[in-house]
DNA sequence: GACATTTGTTCGTATATCGCACATAATGGG
DNA sequence: CCCATTATGTGCGATATACGAACAAATGTC
């Protein structure tokens, strides 16, 4: 691609929309200037443009998203088979389990959920399409990055930056790679609370027709209720089904 | 604000991510450039900043939105309480109902999901965070309607494009305002069938703590199965207890 | 297989945008 | 209340981008 068929404005308006997020409802020009890393003048000029298309509003000191900007995500969650085929299988999934179940895809270091059928409230994070958790350390990212090659999911694991989210959370790089091997030879992955104290999961890939692995879908249950080591026993077959069936229709 | 601080650039880089969606999972340059009413030229130096930026993926044909856009809408719901926290009353409100909950509000003319707890999927519409519906003929449009002053009220309708997308869709703009006053003094809207046969809903108004509205919630079932008349006696006891809750923890 | 049509790409130029520097306005501590 | 500090608004030259047209490539039609 040659430089010109670049357009920096529209790259750098879409840094100022994820300037916003968790912490930072409202932000000011100067504040999004510096989460940004761009000239004030640019961002000014990028959140009123924001505001005239109605993506934000401006109270004269805050800027804030409107919902509008939720068309942006929609346009990927309605343009894409993967969320909208999954959900059905997830929702009967989540109902037979009696747990919260959910599909996520990888991008860059993180997973992000793409579909959630929920059943009563048990992580204290709140999940939604769009969430984005880091893959190392949550089941679905396993099942993933151990789809990825060798190397490759090394170079995941080289960029994320590995915190310990809890005692039990795994850290080390190549403890982490012996886990990927492991979950690649069994075919589903365990996460004994390394996100969140009390927190245990299951995941399986998803399959396409052709054997390729386009997702991954999970249970999650609290590790009070099912102990880590019911959790195969438990939800591995039912996670199975789901799988297959999902191979069966997914293009 | 002068001309001058509109970044056209960005504005033309998000009506291409728009133009994605539903029935348009990917698209050929020529193809966005007819959605959108820009130049070959400009759409492709927008979908080509996309690929570059990992929003979008490219096989030399067919541009599709890839996981990353859900960053944006990501940015607004996390970066705004209200879907957050509403989204565990949602949940434990779809489990004693046995239906699909949702929560919206308005923008514009439409009403715009910002959470939802998915029973059993018995609507033809996917509804996913960040899906619209026209406001004037959903259940927690006519409530999110019927909570502006009268002449807000009568402006969007006025604005609004009146189909009737079945024989019991009222169209009639001073139906609708009758229908809102009822709406507003018996604090709860029914849909029925208006917006697609066999499905009726039943919605009520999202207080804050200081009493204002700012946001609607509502159940959806089909009317095979729960006919509109029982609707409110099935439902708006729970929906009630959820409003009520949700009104102490809103600030 | 030749022709018509659509689609993708390139290029020159008129125009819009960027980033800087400066002006102005708000904020906050002493 | 004043001054230091920080934030916002604006004019301008350098630079990047959009447009339209022309060309190239692919696609579809007969």
């Amino acid at each position: 691609m040659r430089e010109s068929d670049f357009v920096s404005g529209f790259a750098r308006g879409l840094k100022v929309i994820e300037a916003f997020g968790e912490a930072r409802p409202k932000l000011t020009i100067a504040e999004a200037a510096k989460l940004t890393d761009l000239d004030r003048a640019t961002v000014r000029r990028c959140l009123l443009t924001l505001a005239d298309l109605g993506y934000a509003d401006y109270d004269g000191k805050f800027f804030t998203l409107t919902p509008k900007v939720l068309r942006l995500g929609h346009a990927y969650l309605s343009a894409t088979p993967l969320p909208l085929m999954i959900q059905p299988y997830l929702d009967q999934l989540s109902e037979r389990a009696g747990q919260s179940a959910s599909a996520s895809v990888l991008d860059g270091t993180e997973v992000v959920y793409i579909a959630r059928a929920s059943q009563k409230r048990v992580m204290s994070i709140n999940l939604s399409p769009g969430s984005r958790l880091p893959a190392y350390c949550a089941s679905m990212g396993r099942v993933l990055l151990a789809a990825l090659p060798e190397t490759e999911a090394r170079g995941v694991l080289d960029r994320s930056e590995l915190r310990a989210n809890t005692p039990l959370t795994k850290t080390d790089r190549d403890v982490l790679m012996d886990e990927l091997r492991h979950v690649r030879s069994e075919g589903y992955a365990i996460i004994d609370q390394e996100l969140e104290l009390g927190l245990c999961s299951i995941a399986v890939p998803v399959e396409n027709d052709r054997g390729r692995v386009v997702a991954a879908i999970n249970i999650g249950a609290p590790a009070a209720h099912v102990p880590a080591a019911e959790m195969a026993a438990r939800y591995l077959p039912l996670l199975k089904d789901t799988q297959k069936a999902l191979r069966l229709v997914l293009r």
